[in-house]
DNA sequence: CAAGCTAATGTAAGTGCTTTCATCAATGGC
DNA sequence: GCCATTGATGAAAGCACTTACATTAGCTTG
């Protein structure tokens, strides 16, 4: 019942388990005629090298982990699916395991979990980070960067992405331009908002207090809050929202007003997230490349795990709006 | 630079690594004062067990798979995510290292892994559960059925959603409801459609070919069919659609012939994701509870792995039906 | 207080690979 | 044909734990 082991091909192929070994794992240092003698036994046998034992013996686990660090958030946002989705065709193709968990499932079991790099995906935690390093883990951030650790991380651009909204907003004709943003505690999100004032600024657009707006994160505290800002006397002709969702509670407001959309109320999201192709009108919204982010710090981590030295510390990958027909 | 050990634990502490095994494994089985001055070499040296040298030591990984099984899916769709979730959860706080991974991108990879469980999302190919059974790796079915194994599986209610669905449609006054299901390949969606079938009989609907409908599975085709569905002289005035998505595609085409809803359209979806909240109006549609089907995935495999005999072979999740604005 | 018993601890043999170093075979240059 | 080289293979020592079994310590009890 027990699995065979490099012994059994061993003693059946008639070579050192050295020889076995170098087989599976070094192909070239072993003549053709003697491995394939090998092959042959390993299969008759049904042999699989155990990854176990393997780890063991070299010190490797091969085992990276993917956490999503962002505060209640989960493998459920599609923003963090997009990025691990990306993580796992890398990690998968690169014959890594990858572990998937949330920061904080994560660290409620002891256990050390021998991986050998984590790519750490949103808000991630300074002692988190600090744990890791103190265990010789290699991190990588995605979507977030910490001040204090000179890692690499990957982050979309947020400046352009907003740039690209607002300048086609402009193209339209429009010039006061509402901006709904949820109440925001992550780093993307006040750069963000940085990117935001400084884009308005750049286009020339005056800046009207009351027409930037918080809520909740979710589409209810959007509606609510974007009725009260249509229901102004000087209603805004365009929002920005700074994601989808937030988006989607303003075109149920408009609509529930019987606004046409997008000739009375031009609308434009963030993350362009499957929600967009679903609405009527389609959202008009900025589209992330999560999957290519992910890619990413799978490449930077395997970097690291080389030993390369020159990794580089901020890759920002382009973003591009998807202009529907909400803006 | 290298990790401590159990030896250096053992050395510092004054006692023989079996007890610092003992230490950590089974507290209980050594008395409390040399516990504690295990516990306190092993903080001096900042120990902590080797996962590798312990799941080779003990011939367990405590890994399992999570795998998603169906074509072209992948952890962005939100159906497998939320199972993925419920499966992530569990297995964290029962102290199971999870390996995410689609199915085709595992069998890509000869190495093998060394997990002692699998989960399987969705249509699982025989010869992969086959596989699996070989190697002696425990399995559980997730929304899927494979007749030719005797294995746990967990699958919602389709029978009640669909029933559930068509029953309010029905006290809302409707006859005449039309279907549109994505084109299935799944052992599951043929399953609605028999569902659906008996639910019209059960409920003395007539049930007219031409209502039938089916497209891609994607929102666009939805829009069509659901266009061609609507130009009808005669047209139906209640849509069951069998996903969040066409029942958007529907919405989007209503809206788009300028039918108020629920009024003159009334539309059901399947599976309360998170779209259903974003549209206007908010759609009605069949909860299916995924994150719980994932805990149950685990509770099975656990239960195998405990080497039970008796574990439940069908699951099967109670669903309910969402009623928003749509219907 | 010795015997007997249990609880606590130690000894050492696995666990299945990799890898260093040594050995041996084969090849080529002269 | 001999010696230096290179390439292929083997022997054996890890890797960091667990655990069966042996041993010892600590109590109880008559």
């Amino acid at each position: 019942m027990s699995n065979p082991t490099i012994y059994d091909v061993s003693r059946l192929s008639g070579v050192s388990t050295a020889t076995v070994s170098r087989a599976f794992s070094e192909p070239e240092r072993v003549r053709e005629t003697t491995r394939r003698r090998v092959y042959e036994a390993a299969s008759a046998l049904n042999y699989q090298p155990s990854a176990i034992a393997r780890a063991m013996a070299r010190q490797r686990t091969d085992k990276i982990a993917f956490l999503i660090c962002k505060k209640g958030a989960t493998i459920l946002d599609e923003f963090y699916a997009g990025i691990c989705e990306g993580v796992m065709r890398r990690a998968n193709s690169l014959d890594y395991q990858l572990i998937v968990s949330t920061a904080e499932d994560w660290q409620r079991i002891p256990q050390s979990k021998q991986i050998e790099g984590a790519i750490l995906a949103g808000d991630a935690q300074p002692d988190l980070i600090a744990e890791f390093q103190r265990q010789n883990v290699k991190v990588v951030l995605a979507n977030h960067v910490s001040p204090g650790f000179d890692l690499p991380c990957i982050i979309a651009d947020e400046y352009d992405g907003v740039r690209q909204a607002l300048s086609h907003l402009v193209a339209q004709g429009h010039r006061q331009i509402a901006m709904l943003a949820g109440r925001f505690s992550s780093y993307i999100t006040s750069e963000r908002y940085n990117a935001f004032l400084a884009a308005m600024k750049e286009l020339g657009l005056s800046l009207d207090e009351s027409s930037i707006l918080m809520c909740e994160r979710d589409a209810e505290s959007a509606v609510q809050a974007a009725r009260a800002l249509l229901d102004r006397p000087n209603r805004p002709r365009a929002v920005f929202a700074f994601n989808d969702v937030l988006a989607a509670g303003v075109i149920k407001a408009a609509r529930r007003l019987g606004l046409r959309l997008p000739d009375e109320l031009a609308v434009v999201g963030y993350d362009d997230s499957s929600v967009c192709q679903l609405l009527e009108p389609e959202l008009t919204s900025v589209h992330v490349d999560c999957r290519r982010m992910g890619e990413l710090c799978m490449d930077r981590i395997t970097a690291l795990l080389h030993g390369e030295t020159d990794v580089p510390r901020r890759t920002v990958v382009p973003v591009s709006l998807r202009v529907r027909s909400s803006a």
